[in-house]
DNA sequence: GGTAGACCTGGACGC
DNA sequence: GCGTCCAGGTCTACC
């Protein structure tokens, strides 16, 4: 039997935070690797940080704070932990200064509940190439399609955690060692098989380092056409991982979005992706987070 | 810049 | 059980 070394992280301590809000913020709760245990309100996802698989454990203790517990067989370095401690508010969007949205939100009926609820703040995975895996995954598919794809290429390829035996998600490595024909007959990834084996190879040689754009000081212009070049991702995945980059110039426009917004805004009839950005123009920079949070009279 | 057809998977449906 | 249709974005070729 290994030890077990378990440390606990305060990961913010102001008025930002409210866990479920943000977990629930879109569906990446529902994908493997995280698991969210609604009874204890415990966000669970295991890792792998450098060489180690770690177990996460994230949950609200009071009003105000978020803590997140890190379990792992080797002792993790002080640089480690703090690696992690980022990684944690980094998925949460806790250092996202919200402000210039809220005041926004406070003149629109629709939008008020925002800043009264302290929402706003999307969760994200731990890596980027994570998100950009499993948005590739959103596409041209069913939800139900999507959760099948992340749970086989995490149960397929993720390293498992030797404390609790949970997979973490693949590292862009070990799916360039599966290689692109088992992502197209076991995790059943379909045409999208070689996007996903073309961007792992990338990122694994050292040729695209997706997070550097975490802190990129390029315009999200820039930004949107870097993401465009990644085979697999259009206008609609590069719309997403932008928000997800904390970037919410563009609607990330897909079938949903044009329910919604024609409903909303053009009596139900067929809109074009440019009357959507511009249903939301007032918004700014804000619009994608004023589209994803907009109190909508029909969302069903 | 806009459009058409192909790409895949899996669910729904009819036979 | 089998075949067909459909939904879901992106890519490529073409105009």
């Amino acid at each position: 039997m290994e030890t077990v070394h378990t440390e606990s992280i305060l990961l913010g301590s102001d008025d930002r935070a409210v866990l479920a809000d943000i977990v629930h913020s879109h569906g990446w709760w529902q994908l493997l690797p995280f698991e969210w245990d609604v009874d204890a309100g415990v966000l669970h996802c295991t890792q792998q940080s450098d060489d180690q698989v770690v177990d996460l454990s994230l949950w609200q203790a009071d009003e105000l704070s978020v803590h997140m517990q890190v379990q792992s067989c080797a002792a993790l370095s002080l640089v480690g932990l703090h690696a992690i401690q980022a990684r944690g508010r980094w998925m949460l969007a806790l250092d996202e200064d919200l402000q210039g949205f809220y005041h926004l939100c406070r003149s629109e009926p629709r939008l008020e509940h925002v800043p009264a609820e302290r929402k706003g703040r999307l969760l994200r995975s731990f890596s980027l190439f994570e998100d950009v895996v499993k948005v590739i995954c959103t596409t041209n598919t069913t939800w139900a399609q999507t959760q099948g794809m992340v749970q086989r290429l995490v149960e397929r390829l993720g390293r498992p955690s030797p404390v609790s035996g949970s997979r973490a998600f693949p590292s862009p490595q070990a799916i360039v060692a599966a290689g692109e024909a088992v992502l197209r007959e076991e995790v059943r990834l379909g045409y999208r098989a070689p996007y996903i084996f073309d961007l792992a190879r990338r990122v694994s040689d050292g040729e695209l380092d997706l997070e550097a754009w975490r802190t990129s000081p390029a315009s999200t212009g820039e930004l949107r056409k870097q993401l465009l070049q990644i085979k697999g991702v259009g206008p609609y995945a590069a719309a997403s991982l932008l928000m997800l980059l904390g970037r919410y110039d563009y609607i990330g426009v897909d079938s949903w979005a044009r329910k919604l917004v024609s409903r909303q805004f053009y009596q139900g009839q067929p809109v074009r992706e440019s009357e959507i950005q511009a249903a939301f123009e007032r918004y700014g920079a804000w619009r994608a987070l004023a589209y994803w949070f907009y109190r909508y009279d029909d969302s069903t």
